[in-house]
DNA sequence: GTTGGACCCTCCCCCTGCGAGAGGGTGCAC
DNA sequence: GTGCACCCTCTCGCAGGGGGAGGGTCCAAC
């Protein structure tokens, strides 16, 4: 039987934490004197002290670390560690694109934008729509795009998208996927909606999604600066997505912000 | 000029995060007005925010981040910035080399571990030694090695390392990394140390750094089953180690830990 | 037998970077 | 003047610890 400062030894883990882990039934000591409350692990408790030492270097959350460690056979086991591998790499994705968007946002004389307003008729279009969290807009989006696409045959222009502002606000929001069609169909989730008339204050961004808060940004001060007010969710149009090339760089999307009041200045 | 709500909405920041990056002096409204205190946001205000959204997404922590944006001109902040992605890379390194050793460690049958005990005399050596904190000690290890090799010619066996268990309790601790020789020599850090006659248990580790403290976890299971007590810093010897070779799976360490009480059992 | 030191215990506050909510003031349109 | 959107400050919560206070326990040396 091993007292905490010499299984902290053992494991290099602090005693501080050894106590943390106890507490949260992660690494539960073998014995517990109930006189004293002294606590003792007993040498076969160190290979789990090591495993839950590399999930915490992994920055596995302690609950997800009790969920591995209870899971009856090793194959389970492996099953949600690789599932966590797999967040690690969206992780990994994600920290990619942040560090190239930087770069361009920092790096010298961006391309103006050019912000206008065209009044947009209402238009019918097929569309899938939902309340999504921010997190899962993207894993929705193409899941919603897939199954427009699947169904809707005779598409007439680029798809879209209408995104409500509480998304961005309270992380929660109603989001709205389409493509126009002359006789949009009623099939699973996809059915018709028509898009009010509305005026659009538009601008192209060109490039990977991750910039496209800069070119919100612009628009926004445009918006600002011209006196107009807001109305209704973001629109955006994607004239050129994945869907269309694999180059990111070359990618196309409209923003649309509906406003009123326009020409007051 | 812009309220805190719109200028929310052009930066996807939320209106509790800008509020705290006034708060930390990150992101300060051009006005505040004394009355009713409310915030008033600038549209050029706009890319500033957008450069922290970026750096807060690669996890760099406000107070860097507003060291990053007092940078007199660009070229300093670039520099800071190149820093900070240099902490990423390695702190993927990192990541990369934990999945690795998790891997291992739940991989089937491990190689077991063969413990001894010797008899290793006192040896003088030639010695770089230093105060140093746990998160340093893989870059003073080089700078000490790196040292030792350009003073020590006649360099006479494996080079090795000495450990205070305060590192690894305590975060901070004494190390001490030397090379045998005949005739150590004194110049710069290096200088001649006599390790004292100690019996040490000894157990080799094959393989990359990453799983040492599984062979740790051996040594010390075994110790403490023969019933000996430990006295004084952990001795790593680097048997083949990367001067040796880049390939990791092929590095040898030997491990040993200062034991007395022997045979007790 | 007692004293010192190493070791262990619990409890509480601190850190970061937010989110959530309470409780209350402000601005503007109808 | 009444509703509503918007804004303010304040406090509390979170993970995953670090740090320290204040006190009990064990063992060997004197």
């Amino acid at each position: 039987m091993l007292a905490i400062g010499e299984f902290s030894r053992l494991t290099h883990l602090s005693i501080r934490t050894l106590r943390r882990y106890h507490e949260a039934g992660l690494l539960v000591p073998a014995t517990v004197d109930p006189a004293t409350g002294y606590r003792s692990y007993g040498a076969d408790q160190i290979p789990t002290a090591q495993v839950i030492h590399r999930l915490r270097d992994l920055d596995v959350p302690l609950a997800d670390v009790r969920r591995i460690l209870e899971a009856p056979d090793p194959a389970a086991r492996g099953a949600l560690v690789a599932e966590h591998l797999r967040r690690l790499e969206a992780e990994l994705e994600r920290t990619r694109g942040a560090v190239a968007s930087l770069r361009r946002l920092l790096a010298p004389d961006p391309a103006p934008v050019h912000v206008e307003v065209r009044a947009v008729p209402a238009t019918t279009v097929a569309a899938v729509e939902g309340d999504v969290g921010v997190d899962d807009v993207l894993a929705w989006y193409a899941g919603a795009m897939a199954e427009l696409d699947a169904v809707v045959e005779d598409g007439d222009g680029a798809p879209g998208g209408l995104y409500d502002n509480a998304l961005f606000e309270e992380g929660r929001g109603h989001v709205l996927v389409h493509r126009p069609t002359a006789r949009p169909p009623r099939r699973g989730r996809v059915h018709p909606v028509t898009l009010p008339a509305v005026e659009l204050a538009v601008a192209t961004h060109t490039g990977p999604h991750d910039d496209i808060d800069v070119t919100y940004g612009e628009v926004g001060a445009w918006v600002v600066a011209n006196a107009l007010a807001v109305a209704g969710p973001v629109r955006e149009t994607y004239l050129v997505g994945p869907r269309d090339t694999a180059d990111p760089a070359a990618w196309r999307t409209e923003i649309g912000w509906p406003v009123f009041g326009v020409g007051e200045r």
